[in-house]
DNA sequence: GTTAGCACTCTCCTTAGATGAGTGCCAACT
DNA sequence: AGTTGGCACTCATCTAAGGAGAGTGCTAAC
């Protein structure tokens, strides 16, 4: 549907938007992409692919700007090529094995790591916990009926809330609970386990048992209300690009940035199995997206639960801000491993 | 120092500035506040009361500005009213006490609303953990010899840490060491029980107890290096604020903002035993805040060692926001306690 | 000590003209 | 039919100039 050269017309635009900032014009894309073909050639092609959704106009006398449409062809043809990764794989690596303090620590260090690399917003986040192996449960009583359920997945992250339970008990019988649970759900994930624990009955604690049960769905009640945990990094470096001087552009951001929960849920939606996956402006369902592209790759590590990410503009650097994303989730899974 | 009516001027050229944001003439303070002085008068005064620091001009024919030095007088004269509450006290007041899921939640919760409330960025810190009652430390086997280190303190406040230890053990071992640490530990803040526990002699863990000693180093080395857990939140309300138009001005906050290691250490810093505390713009030694003002009150949830607090533009609405800080504190207070 | 008056300064806004990049279209060329 | 050069036109951006307005500093009188 499009020829050899209109194909070349639209990535020639894109790639100079991306590199300039600003729009591009017929004139410099014959003299520094078409050699061979006139300024006025190209404007026609120019005014067809307008036509068919690939340029827009910001006023009648300026350059064409790219539509997220021309966004995506150019992002797929980055797609086939091969990227080189970036010379500083190794030392990033190094710095995020540094990061032995536990998940939360590495996860928070990368997403900064890959904000400051990139100059977007780096994400990183775990998805699918209920998938995750389950290395522990167990409960501390707070006082009162109150008490302190923690749930310790493979690979040492901890989920921890404060529950009520019908009744009181005591820390021993609580620990006792905490066990029992244990010996159930050890090694497998909570999708698993779950409903042949919430069927399950828990010999020596008869007489508590509506307790214990209710315990149980405390705990399917927090690994589906809270089954991603995402950090965010590095906010700040996308205030100096030039596409986000505009303070609403910004805020509109910053205001996505802040809820955690419509964000994690958006890295999961968009992310896929395996490999790169790029989603441009208002091909994203989120209306506060629409001024910026979201770029995702799952890594290995975690039982592969983790996904890592870019925020940026539309115009951000593809090629680069992708090598950079695959290089650091490489990175990740060698040290997750361990 | 200050007659009657160079004070009333600096206060009223502060007050003025804070509600219209525009730089205050003579003639604003004489018609508006000052009726018996002519506004030729009101010149003469300021112009003494700018060598003496309290006012500068932005250029020849503007206003006055106010010097933090003349923000100082008028916090200091505002700390000495009574500030009604505010009338949603109630309506915060039950909106917290449903984020029971946790301290971190709640907390969370709160900076939010801090932010939303007063324009500002809300932040919330938990200060000085190594004095807060430790409830229970645990072990958990991650594989290899790596250790995922729990400690819950009183309130359910989770620390946790994957640790190296020298040597493998089995989980029963582990159990057994979390056991008698806590034992030692619970009930008591660790700066009480730290001593005695690198002294201590497990009793039937002699055969490891070099490696008993490293996990109590590192429970020592966690609650010295995160002594406190901070949450920021509603960073975007102030990007609608005239005076962070200016990109580079949101950005210096901004970076601020994500050092969560800074931030927490200059809450501390700022933050006083007992009442509200203001630092206002090059009062505080962090360069980065010389555009800002940090108001904080601790609150005597969680053992006293909970600090709210708001960082805001010099020309915040002083007495507003401190009168949300302190209901929104008082509502803190009930509810952790519970 | 206080006040009115006045000259002066400096920002901000508006207007107008010049500049230049880029387009759309047409007629001529291959 | 596709390609090209030429040309009129549009529109944002830049600059300069003039006027309005706010506010000051200073002086002389009260």
């Amino acid at each position: 549907m499009l020829t050899e050269r209109q194909l070349e017309i639209v990535l020639s635009v894109v790639y100079e938007y991306i590199q300039t900032g600003e729009p591009a014009g017929s004139r410099t894309i014959s003299k520094k992409y078409l050699r061979g073909s006139s300024a006025a050639t190209i404007r026609n092609e120019m005014a067809d692919l307008e036509d068919m959704g690939y340029f827009y106009q910001p006023h009648t006398s300026a350059g064409r700007l790219p539509t997220s449409k021309a966004y995506r062809l150019y992002v797929d043809s980055i797609m086939q090529r091969d990227r080189p990764a970036p010379a500083e794989t190794e030392k990033w690596k190094r710095e995020i094995r540094e990061q032995r303090q536990g998940i939360d620590i590495m996860l928070s260090y990368v997403s900064q790591l890959l904000g400051k690399a990139t100059n977007c917003v780096g994400v990183a986040a775990l998805s699918a916990l209920e998938e995750v192996e389950i290395q522990r449960v167990s409960f501390v009583r707070l006082g009162g009926s109150t008490v302190l359920l923690l749930i310790v997945l493979e690979g040492g992250l901890v989920h921890n809330a404060n529950i009520q339970l019908p009744c009181e008990l005591s820390q021993d019988i609580l620990d006792e609970l905490g066990r029992k649970i244990s010996a159930v759900a050890c090694g497998h994930p909570w999708s698993q386990v779950r409903d042949a624990l919430f069927t399950y009955v828990l010999d020596g604690l008869e007489r508590v048992w509506d307790t214990c049960r209710e315990a149980v769905v405390q705990i399917d009640a927090i690994l589906n209300r809270r089954s991603s945990r995402l950090f965010v990094g590095g906010a700040r470096h996308i205030l100096s690009l030039p596409d986000f001087q505009d303070i609403g552009k910004f805020q509109t951001v910053l205001s996505l940035l802040e809820q955690e929960q419509a964000l994690a849920e958006m890295v999961e939606r968009y992310s896929i199995k395996q490999g790169v996956s790029v989603a441009i402006g208002d091909e994203i369902s989120e209306e506060m997206m629409k001024d910026c592209s979201l770029v995702l790759v799952p890594s290995a590590g975690y039982g592969r639960r983790t996904i890592l990410g870019l925020i940026g503009p539309l115009r951000m650097d593809y090629e680069k801000s992708i090598a950079i994303l695959e290089a650091i989730a490489g990175d990740l899974d060698d040290s997750l491993i361990n």
